[in-house]
DNA sequence: ATAATTATTGCAAATGATTTGCAATAAGGG
DNA sequence: CCCTTATTGCAAATCATTTGCAATAATTAT
């Protein structure tokens, strides 16, 4: 915690950029934020603290953070084609989502080195970055899908 | 060869649709494609044989295939965000795609049973679904690369 | 075969997510 | 405190995809 925050602004410093209350708000709640927000997402939280924040600023935020590997983004088979931004530090790391809640809960496996070096060595080919990501229901939305069916059965 | 067009054929049959010489021509080209092409690139092969053909019409007709679980869809990080049309059948597989020339190979990988249950265990979730996405050079670009960089040097 | 029925098409306009041009604003240096 | 120009907010543009609707064509009944 305070990392991006205070690792964002001394690369904006170091750029000759300028520090500005919207960006601050922005970092702040990234790094905060244990979650993987899309763009609006982040924007309707920010919004509470600074009414006048525009969408497209943070977008351009989210791309500068990108550009710098301070965040990365992905996009999630959920139906939209939106993208989420990880504000993890880039070491390598996979992603379960929930379809219920959309919550993502990101994991790491020693087996995925394997899967690469062998499909690099059976396909001849290089590769440089990966990932999985996994498609379930999360521990609580599996409870609520369970008592809502006792639910209905009471009912029906 | 010639699976998802007598399937699809079949299903459209079984619910009152029309096979119509649109929807023939675009199963035709999937069936034979050994790719995983965006709704454009599949549109412009289309096109060659069907010059009055629409955009739309293809878009219907992979949602269409899509829901009747003939193709599936995918959201490569390429830059845009679009989807990639996958013809294989629904068994699960994994995909790399070269960031030069964004072909994709397709590949197994036994490991992924573990990881998947691995997870499930440790945080209490049921995983549904899942894939494995990788990103790197093929082995053709790779010469490619190779080839320009010794090219550049005997230039500069 | 022929006409009647209606699923499907092509077209154009709408949508959702993201980007861009530009004039107004405000950080940071002098 | 003023000056310079990076950054913002706004509106319009863009890209991928979807949708409404009248015209077209695949099936079905005649």
């Amino acid at each position: 915690m305070g990392d991006l925050l205070s690792a964002a602004q001394e690369r904006i410093r170091a750029q000759g950029g300028r520090v500005t209350a919207q960006r601050k708000l922005l970092f702040t709640i990234l790094d905060s934020l244990g979650e993987h927000p899309t763009a609006e997402e982040l924007f309707d939280i920010a919004k509470e603290s600074d009414p006048d924040l525009n969408l497209s600023t943070v977008y351009r935020t989210l791309r500068w953070l990108e550009a710098e590997n301070l965040v990365s983004s992905r996009l999630f088979n959920e139906g939209r084609r939106q993208e989420r931004f990880d504000p993890a530090l880039p070491s390598e790391h996979h992603h379960f989502m929930c379809t219920s809640c959309k919550n993502v809960i990101e994991f790491d496996s020693h087996l995925f080195e394997s899967i690469k070096s062998q499909f690099q060595e059976v396909n001849g080919v290089r590769v440089a970055t990966g990932s999985i990501v996994l498609y379930g229901l999360c521990a609580d939305c599996r409870k609520m899908q369970t008592s809502q069916h006792q639910v209905s059965q009471g009912e029906g």
